[in-house]
DNA sequence: CGGAAGTGCTTAAGCGCTTTAGCATGTTTG
DNA sequence: CAAACATGCTAAAGCGCTTAAGCACTTCCG
């Protein structure tokens, strides 16, 4: 067990002081005019022994540890998975870290999380807000942290967020089952105050209007264990037999398949908020509303960098496009999915 | 913006030493001998000031920082996801913090997270070691890192670990197919090195063996992409038109259902190790090994508890028996899901 | 009644690093 | 040729906390 070389091993070593061998570590040599020569030697000595610094020493005393924390509604969730992904290569690249932690859309949850990473003083936040947490963002606010929402915001706060535009997803969504002709389409959606539900709750409500259809609404709570969301996503299928179900959410959508399975109803056509892998897998296929992850990972490590540059001081706030991946769904081909 | 409290602000504020406030807030009032009233006074000043430590100080001058470092192969894979979450909930209720990782398996990306996580100076390691970095856990290894590795281990490495029994796992999932009556039993798995695919193959090896069957066996890699995996896995089933298929992972068994959606061969038996939600929903649903991952992540936790009290020398490894979760497969029911 | 032991607290060092201020030199320049 | 500046480096303070050592006083006990 060798032992951890220190800063002031390598002066020592060297025999220079401790403040040029920092200097030259942190590529301030020119700045500080440290000879070439000097500063040659020093980087190949601390190449040689293979020192690390302590980042821990270092963040103490700079109050920087280039860490983000990534404050996310459910890491098993693959659009959030993918997410952090992208968002963890993208930081990466720029030199800083992620930490993230799940919510499950808990506010208690989400507050402990925050004050965990204030705790740990990370530099910026990237934050799905649950509902209820408007004061603790607002206190990251007034402390002038780094922070960007996304996937929805908390209306009435000047926030940097990233979001896409789910009025216009769901009605897409809504509209493309009205287009292929079905009647009484249902949207199966959350008891929730959140932007992203209540945009996906308009934008379903407005292609109702332009089709001139009666809505069918059922409301299901986040927080029930599986069975009895899907007995109740049941019971309104049964009561109501629409002939298209819009799903608010991904996850919704799987509770809602496997009320499907076990329902006498006919199968309606089927459209999910957010894609999954294995939506291509059923015979039909599920059409899904697929927001553009790629890019909402983009913007929301551009508008943290530039806050934690220092550089912008205007909150920026962004609505991306979401696309509507129209799968086969009217022409049920030979599969051995379906036996 | 408030600016943040310190300690000796507390000191100051009510006239007594940095000591013996920091002797107070670490509950070490009683054995340092500190007076009931004033570890009283403090304790509510604390509290009335909302004083929080700087944790990075505290790490620093200590040298432990509270957090485990979880190393893991794919976040959003729902084995792991799900174990992830598991561990972050008993690791908390110890007082310990979780930052996690994904590898994707690949060697490069677990070096730089382990040694992330040494440059953050985590208290312990859970790792899913990847292939080739039998160095690096050397390396933990003798800096006496606490440190358990889990759903394989690195044969020749005396570790902590816990696994699942894959041996069984697999040959009871190949039984299973047998006693069906399938006769052209195919594995589908990876070229891997790793403990636990060479367990699953043995497995499957011996029950080929007890039922006097032929081998099928299709190997594909990891680093490919989706589409080429389907296509790979697409001309073995073509090819050899096995009757049953054994999927060595959930989500080669995800590509393999891609696969078998396009194929014109007859639907075969399927048995996937490791679950998944969507499994059945599938018709007919599909059997799988299940993993007990609660079981998994407590003896995690534990182990490496005990390593971080110091209590326990002496290294552990764990063997976990898995689960055949058998779904109705050979009565495919009415289902929605087959149009 | 004097030393030992107990009580309730404080002083000060130090974790490993960054950074401000400044100290010798050598080189211009008016 | 002295003042002014440039060059190449260093001493020392300090980030916010923990903890070993110790100080002054009281009580106990043979």
């Amino acid at each position: 067990m060798k032992k951890k070389i220190l800063i002031s091993d390598i002066a020592k070593d060297l025999g220079v002081s401790v403040t040029t061998v920092s200097f030259i570590l942190n590529g301030k040599a020119k700045e500080k005019r440290i000879s070439d020569g000097l500063t040659k030697r020093v980087l190949e000595y601390v190449q040689k022994v293979g020192y690390k610094p302590n980042e821990l020493a270092k963040s103490l005393r700079t109050g920087k540890t280039k860490i983000i924390g990534l404050v996310i509604e459910d890491i098993s969730n693959p659009f959030f998975a993918n997410i952090a992904r992208l968002i963890e290569t993208r930081a990466y690249s720029k030199g800083y870290r992620i930490i993230y932690c799940s919510t499950d859309n808990q506010p208690d949850k989400t507050i402990e999380l925050i004050q965990l990473f204030r705790d740990r003083h990370v530099d910026g936040y990237i934050i799905t807000p649950s509902e209820g947490i408007r004061d603790t963002i607002q206190a990251l606010l007034s402390n002038q942290l780094p922070l960007v929402l996304f996937d929805r915001y908390i209306p009435g706060l000047t926030t940097n967020y990233v979001v896409s535009d789910n009025v216009r997803g769901a009605y897409d969504a809504t509209a493309h089952l009205a287009q292929q002709g079905y009647k009484r389409i249902a949207l199966v959606t959350l008891y929730s105050s959140q932007t992203q539900m209540q945009d996906r709750m308009n934008g379903y409500m407005r292609a109702i209007d332009t089709y001139k259809l009666q809505p069918y609404v059922k409301k299901v709570n986040m927080g029930d264990d599986e069975a009895t969301t899907m007995q109740a996503i049941y019971s309104f299928l049964a009561d109501q037999e629409p002939d298209a179900v819009f799903f608010a959410t991904n996850y919704i959508a799987i509770t809602g398949l496997k009320a499907l399975k076990h329902s006498p109803v006919p199968m309606p056509g089927i459209v999910s908020y957010d894609d999954h892998t294995l939506f291509k897998l059923f015979s039909p296929t599920i059409t899904a509303v697929s927001q553009p992850i790629e890019a909402i990972a983009d913007e929301l490590i551009n508008v943290l960098l530039n806050q934690l540059d220092g550089k912008v001081k205007e909150t920026k706030q962004i609505m991306l496009p979401s696309e509507l991946i129209i799968r086969e769904s009217s022409l049920p081909q030979t599969s051995l999915i379906t036996s």
